[in-house]
RNA sequence: CGCGGGGUAGAGCAGUUGGUAGCUCGUCGGGCUCAUAACCCGGAGGCCGGAGGUUCAAGUCCUCCCCCCGCAACCA
């Protein structure tokens, strides 16, 4: 049996730029499913961008615009972003598609028929002038705790959390004016129901997990699930398919993450696959979840729950691939303090690859990391272009000037060979469990061995004085950059497709390469260029 | 007792299950001249925040203490 992989990132909210926080955290899912791919796997690796939601809902209010205006434009940014930073998903939809609305619907239904939903009706903050109720952050009182007025959900000057019941002298943020309670209807899933059952699935999951994903899902256990609204008194979103709510629309945390669902059964469709089937939880699926930190309850916990509410015998997330947070210089990075470098910007002034190296190489995978231009550069040039590209160039560029391009039969060392194919296992084993950090950073030691071999055996000696020598350390070097190519591909996937290329590769995999005894070098370049850091 | 993260060479960091302290940059010296002023080798530089404790053995485990950072909104 092929075995299966689902990798699902985190679909972006679509009421901002993306920025290299988003980079940092989604990169990973790019890797792992070109490292799928090359291994054979059946691969599927969607996302979308999240178009619904109360924050863009109120910022349409105020730019007096439709909410789907400025979903739509950030949505065409984001795909345009991803393309350039050489994302290659099997779908990047967005939540504002029919197919994923009737989709979101048909599993409601589902979820309803299985009896975990349920009608309550509580009183709520409601607001006259406004005519609407009010969520607790359009909502402004006084603190429970210290008695200063501050918003409805958690404390700005005291941080205490609390039920807004709590609060006096209500006030609606909008208009400021007064608030009163009226009785409102909403349903409710059933998440207590699944108490048991994720904990079972915690124990047995978090051992692959990160050690932020299992500190944030244990905290989030042991204080008991609670039963959540599935329903938003809202214009914007997906409709709910149960009569008497025409008038509300599905909560986004509800409807985003079954966004995975939706997206991986219409990539199924697409290409013939089961949908049920590729998602049995038979053992042979390993399900990749790629996110920031603050992402993790949604998935482990929420996305798990709604899971088994539809069918117990999908399969759960297997990986948590859930990142820390990129900081500028230290500090947090924000809009406000305007030190936000987004996607866009980076992909117009910098390779693909310089971006994705230097993001994965020092990934956030264990804690906080900074961000620096000028390191992504330093990176860049030292390890892309003076150790990858400047081994690939130094070889062919002194076959082309003489040899005329003609790799001269020769044999692969056999000590090399068996260097590479324990790089194909060990760095493989990185890859399947998520530790991409590491797996660079073997990329780098390849890389520093392959120019090391070079000087230690000095073959521009052996041209003059030894032909058969020259010709065993030509065939032992193409040997490495081909195999170099392949093992590279999920994280610099455009040099490594221009490489294999130049040797003729007809295509790239996770199985150890060996080029023809001898071959014409095609089109040898530049493999990277440096880039000047005054500029 | 609000929650959480961190303190390892001049800088930036790695150090999964306790077993001779590593990497990149910088610095000093050497080599090579095939190559993108690149690449290779070697040196100097650390009582791993502090104090106790467990252990044959602690950066790694336990206790206490001292510093730094994040916790309105946007948001991974």
């Amino acid at each position: 049996m092929t075995k299966r992989v689902l990798i699902g990132n985190a679909w972006p909210y679509a009421n901002n730029m993306l920025h290299v926080g988003h980079l940092a955290a989604l990169l990973p899912g790019d890797i792992l499913a070109r490292f799928s791919r090359l291994k054979g796997y059946e691969t599927i690796f969607v996302s979308g961008s999240d178009m619904h939601g109360t924050p863009i809902t109120e910022r349409a209010k105020k730019e007096g615009v439709n909410p789907a205006e400025i979903a739509g434009k950030y949505h065409a940014e984001f795909c345009d972003d991803f393309e350039k930073m050489l994302f290659s998903y099997d779908m990047y939809t967005n939540t504002d598609t029919d197919y994923h609305k009737s989709a979101v619907m048909d599993f409601i239904k589902v979820i309803e028929k299985n009896g975990f939903l349920y009608e309550k009706t509580e009183p709520q903050d409601y607001c006259e002038s406004c005519g609407k109720f009010l969520s607790d952050r359009e909502i402004e009182g006084k603190c429970p705790v210290c008695g200063k007025v501050t918003r409805g959900d958690q404390c700005e000057y005291c941080m205490a959390s609390f039920d807004s019941n709590l609060m006096t002298d209500k006030i609606c943020r909008t208009c400021k004016k007064a608030t009163s309670t009226k009785m409102n209807k909403h349903l409710m899933f059933r998440l207590s129901c699944f108490q048991e059952k994720l904990e079972a699935f915690f124990e047995k999951m978090a051992p692959a997990w990160r050690w932020n994903a299992v500190n944030e899902t244990r905290k989030y256990l042991e204080a008991g699930l609670p039963d959540r609204a599935v329903t938003r008194d809202l214009e914007w979103g997906v409709e709910v398919p149960v009569p008497g709510y025409e008038k509300k629309r599905v909560y986004v945390w509800f409807e985003a993450v079954l966004g995975y669902l939706t997206a991986c059964r219409a990539v199924c469709e697409k290409k013939g696959i089961d949908f049920e089937c590729f998602m049995r939880n038979d053992g042979g699926l390993s399900a990749y979840y790629v996110h920031g930190k603050d992402n993790i309850p949604f998935h482990t916990v929420i996305f798990p729950a709604l899971q088994l509410a539809i069918d117990e015998n999908m399969q759960l997330p297997t990986h948590i691939v859930s990142s820390e947070y990129v900081n500028m210089n230290d500090e947090k990075m924000s809009k406000s303090k305007g030190n936000l470098i987004s996607v866009h910007d980076l992909a117009e002034q910098y390779p693909a690859d310089a971006v994705r190296f230097y993001t994965m190489l020092f990934n956030p995978e264990r804690r906080d990391v900074n961000f620096s231009i000028s390191e992504m550069i330093q990176t860049y040039n030292k390890f892309l272009c003076g150790g990858f590209g400047n081994f690939v160039n130094r070889n062919l560029s002194f076959l082309v000037k003489k040899y005329g391009g003609v790799v001269p039969s020769g044999n692969v060392d056999s000590q090399v060979l068996s260097y590479v194919e324990g790089l194909y296992s060990s760095i493989g084993e990185k890859m399947e469990k998520a530790e991409l950090r590491s797996a660079c950073e073997d990329m780098v030691d390849f890389i520093q061995y392959a120019n090391k071999y070079y000087d230690e055996n000095k073959p521009w000696v052996a041209a003059k004085e030894d032909e058969a020598r020259f010709a065993d350390i030509s065939a032992t070097c193409i040997f490495m950059m081909a195999n170099m190519a392949n093992i590279f591909s999920p994280v610099i996937p455009d040099g490594c497709g221009r490489l294999a290329e130049m040797l003729g590769m007809k295509g790239l995999s996770w199985n150890v390469f060996m080029p023809e005894k001898t071959f014409t070098i095609e089109n040898a370049a530049i493999l990277y260029t440096k880039i000047d850091e005054k500029q």
